[in-house]
DNA sequence: CAAAGATTTCTATCAGCGCTAGATCATGGT
DNA sequence: ACCATGATCTAGCGCTGATAGAAATCTTTG
């Protein structure tokens, strides 16, 4: 049965310029900018075609979020080769994690800011969300001390993210967080 | 002229109304929940009249978010009292501003998630930003070591905001949210 | 090769959104 | 008692996400 075979790409392509199209738009113009019938016309199907590949907006938010969360863990893996610890190899991982969110701010949005529709904590949870959560345990696991490595890992993943948001969202000038990375990557790793 | 105050008198009223109505359908249903349309319906006038006491729904929210401000300056300085420091001062501000968002995260909400149109880092910040942010300055300041007092706020500041919101998306699960305040405090302090 | 069946895709529409223009009504001043 | 000013309302615009049912296309069968 080849004829399936060949309708099962094309739906597999078509799916990946849905979310690509969106991502791209979202890029350009922002989130709002990205409503079901702007995304139609740019694939140049009818509205409705969205819907048999998702839900609803929600999930195509939440696809492209997994492809941030897979380049997060690219990104993470590639600043810290596997292994490393300790102070310098935490520092290298905040200031890439830190990067990421500053080079691809829209994404990060649909990662963690946008309604995605991705289940967490969760038996469900996507692998590349665990696989981003696993790539940041290797090298914060290494400097927590006496801190279970689990928690403390959550603990220095919040603070990052915690940065990112209220930096982007013009609560904290810019112009500092190469500073406050310093405060954060010092104190929290046991000396 | 009387009745110039009498009517000024009407709007502050009527203001607050819509504030408070905004506030109580959120935490009620949610902030989707909270259109113009059924805001109206609650106060018993017309859409329409919105619009003659805020610039639009954002500015609505400003107005719930700068009353959570407010409201946070209050706990913090009732929890720290004015002038304390060291490693319990620290504690007792971390566990107030998690309980803060975990009892109200409709305001919180409001403050740091939603559109609320409100400045930041700007002379035109309003006060109830400044004093929260100096409430936390306050106390954080005491532990601050070599490093710049408002900068070590940030950073705390920007790890509680990541806990709260990471935890609050489900991100993270509740049930560790103590030992997590617990790693945070222990690292960040100088020792 | 053509008709029947199954699928896919489209057009048209729904209810609701934030927001505003213009009509209407009530009030205060002369 | 009238008129002008201002407050309030009705009605409507251009959107939104989502869906029902018609139309078109592609597959399989006779």
């Amino acid at each position: 049965m080849s004829t399936q075979d060949r309708k099962e790409r094309g739906r597999a392509e078509r799916h990946q310029l849905i979310v690509s199209a969106a991502r791209t738009l979202a890029e350009a113009e922002g989130w709002d900018a990205v409503t079901t019938r702007r995304l139609a016309e740019r694939i140049e199907y009818s509205q409705p075609v969205l819907y048999s590949h998702f839900r609803g907006m929600d999930e195509i938010v939440g696809a492209v979020a997994l492809e941030g969360f897979a380049e997060l863990t690219a990104a993470l893996r590639c600043a810290v080769p596997s292994g490393g610890g300790g102070h310098a190899a935490v520092a290298a991982l905040a200031e890439t994690y830190v990067a990421f969110a500053e080079r691809s701010p829209t994404v990060y949005d649909a990662m963690f800011s946008l309604r995605s529709g991705l289940p967490f904590a969760d038996e469900t949870t996507p692998p590349p969300l665990r696989e981003a959560f696993a790539s940041l345990l290797e090298t914060l696991g290494t400097v927590a001390g006496a801190a279970d490595p689990e928690v403390f890992t959550e603990v220095v993943w919040a603070a990052l993210h915690g940065l990112v948001t209220l930096t982007r969202a013009g609560r904290l000038p810019p112009q500092h967080t190469p500073e406050r990375l310093a405060v954060l990557v010092d104190r929290l790793i046991a000396r």
